[in-house]
DNA sequence: AATTATACAATACAAATGTATTGTTGTCAA
DNA sequence: TTGACAACAATACATTTGTATTGTATAATT
């Protein structure tokens, strides 16, 4: 990505801003207005230039049409990390947009995990799935059944006598259990979140 | 949340596929046009309606002026689900926007986790971390430190003589390690996302 | 029967908006 | 010193855009 100069710069984070607080790229003359300019010319200018230098698409005769680029609002996925240097280019191997992965798809809802019975597979109490609901599922998903109007999140397995439902405790037994008439399928785990910031979780509780 | 009639629906959805598919809101003609109005007055007019309903908030006199309603950007979090109901209302405990969690605080980045030296508090190969780049962190956190080359993901914690990095894994040593001058800590990891539907992770490993 | 809500059309208008033209000033490398 | 680039000002203009006015038709509700 090309280098920017203060003054193209400062244009590029006003824009991220005004997205950022107002959820619409601002027009021209709201950029002109906001950094004190009185002709909408260098906003143009400026616009141009960040477009040719990448960070952000001009959408012709379509106000409010700047679209910033991806990895502006996104974040970068690192694979290996240079020692001193903080993000190097060639460190990047993808950028995920979580936001739009979620809200894409329609029949998305999380679900906040309560109890350990899958923390074997890495699922603790308070961490929240992301579940893609649907009535079916292949073994091997990881699957969100309800029964007696509690939800539970189990494997999907398959052996000789058909599917069934496994948990994954790290401690204790848990049954295999059968997939019954009672049982309603909601759908199937598809990302699963756990925030830090927000709430720390207990390290001897897991560890 | 209100319910909306056929029509009414139908001009809520073109805006969200709209807002999805341009990143910013429809203008009112854009939507007439979208769904074969020959006037823009029955925009106008479902556009109030929606607001009325709670689908959407009207901002005046900007142009894209539309900001669709946190429900229909974010995901609910459900906390009990009844059984048989798909989703009831008075089971959602709130809502999360992951998109602007990850998005509103610059200084993000993803990191791919590599091995199994975490597996103990449930961070597993190829997931990945959000990481808050800062260059402090306080005992209790989950940060992230480079030494040679390679970025590692250890607790950070206090004892009498000082800080130290803690790894967690589920079998095999790891020891406790100094903080010294060759590592450089790299932040604090806020999120940890896995992604089910891309790429399975083996229950088996994990189990 | 009267009222209300829904749903759409035609027309109008001031303000906003993307874009263009022309020009000035300063910096920096060739 | 010449040319390229960055950075900004003043002005102009055809469209676009939010909004308003007036009106018609249908269905549901009171």
């Amino acid at each position: 990505m090309k280098s920017l100069t203060e003054k193209q710069d400062r244009v590029l984070q006003f824009i991220i801003n005004f997205v950022r607080d107002n959820s619409v790229p601002p027009t021209v003359r709201e950029i002109m207005r906001g950094l004190g300019f009185s002709s909408p010319r260098p906003v143009q200018d400026h616009l141009k230039i960040l477009q040719r230098k990448g960070y952000l698409t001009i959408k012709n005769k379509v106000s409010r049409g700047i679209e910033l680029s991806p990895h502006l609002i996104e974040i970068p996925v690192l694979g290996r990390v240079g020692a001193g240097k903080v993000i190097a280019e060639q460190d990047i191997e993808g950028y995920i947009d979580v936001g739009k992965i979620l809200t894409t798809s329609k029949d998305l809802f999380g679900l906040r995990v309560k109890g350990s019975s899958m923390a074997g597979a890495g699922i603790h109490d308070q961490d929240i799935v992301v579940v893609c609901r649907q009535p079916f599922a292949d073994p091997g998903d990881l699957v969100v059944v309800v029964r007696n109007g509690e939800a539970f999140i189990r494997w999907l397995r398959k052996n000789d006598n058909g599917l069934y439902l496994q948990a994954n405790a790290l401690e204790g037994e848990y049954p295999n259990e059968e997939l019954t008439d009672d049982l309603n399928m909601m759908g199937k785990v598809v990302f699963m979140l756990r925030n830090y910031s927000y709430q720390l979780v207990n390290p001897s509780r897991i560890g």
